[in-house]
DNA sequence: AATAAAACCTATAAACTTAATAGGGATTAA
DNA sequence: TTAATCCCTATTAAGTTTATAGGTTTTATT
């Protein structure tokens, strides 16, 4: 399971996607009321976006959020990875927070073997899907 | 992630798998110590997998655990619904588990359709994974 | 300059889940 | 009778998630 912080993300970028212009930031207080976020636990999750260098942020009266990368360039993999961390389903499978078990041997574990093939299924939908994508609910078929 | 729990119900299901016989039952005591699991924990897990109709056990000095079900009719996508619930990486896509989103339109929800595929190609790779398969680090390659 | 409204920040709490342990009881074969 | 097994419930300890509290700082406007 995502966590709710992961699916607020994903509904803000998707919000701002939506919504935003050139001229126009968007208000946290938007983003929350439109998408029934509560406001302050939104506040900490725009600004660990802004602090992955996915947002911009102004403050003051005229403040507000805009997307510093396009929609097109945000793949569904790393927003997970920076709001849950790790993809896979095991430590010891983890290809960016891997782990070793300390109670099996890796080489001869019968375990890991599908839980790679879990792993790799799920990163090539998730690395293979954008913002962007979403927005349009286009899913990529190509099987690679 | 899978939990602990159910990484050490797969090591449990392979142990009694690799070391049954007819003849012989097997203590939890064994898998507990060849296995690396907590006795105590590992014993609340088999009488889980008993209740589930996976083991049988008898009790006494003779006692021990032998599997009910064969090996290629246990499911890993079976084992790890009865050890963590949804296999589903948002309640408003699970199967077995929906709970539908309370802060969404699910019609028009643009988060949806990504993890309903994630589902589909997870399911389809944990539900055509047996324990027997795993014992042989067989993995399917048919693609259906 | 004062004000209002926004983003910023840290700490903390409340609820929940996970992982495990405690402390026995019931059963069975030797 | 005894020793060893499985059985059972309750509880704990730790960790995580999901927020909220209580402000501070910045900025445009009045």
């Amino acid at each position: 399971m995502i966590s709710k912080k992961c699916k607020y993300a994903i509904k803000a970028l998707l919000y701002l996607a939506d919504n935003q212009s050139e001229e126009r930031s968007i208000f946290s207080t938007e983003i929350a009321e439109k998408e029934n976020i509560p406001q302050k636990f939104l506040e900490t999750i725009l600004r660990e976006l802004r602090n992955f260098q996915l947002l911009q942020s102004k403050r003051g009266k005229t403040g507000g959020y805009k997307l510093l990368k396009k929609p097109a360039e945000i793949k569904l993999s790393e927003l997970m990875r920076m709001m849950d961390g790790p993809i896979a389903l095991l430590p010891c499978v983890s290809l960016n927070y891997y782990a070793p078990c300390d109670e099996c041997d890796e080489k001869s574990c019968s375990i890991k073997p599908v839980f790679e093939k879990v792993r790799d299924e799920t990163l090539s939908i998730l690395g293979n899907t954008t913002i962007e994508m979403m927005r349009h609910k286009v899913l990529n078929t190509i099987k690679e």
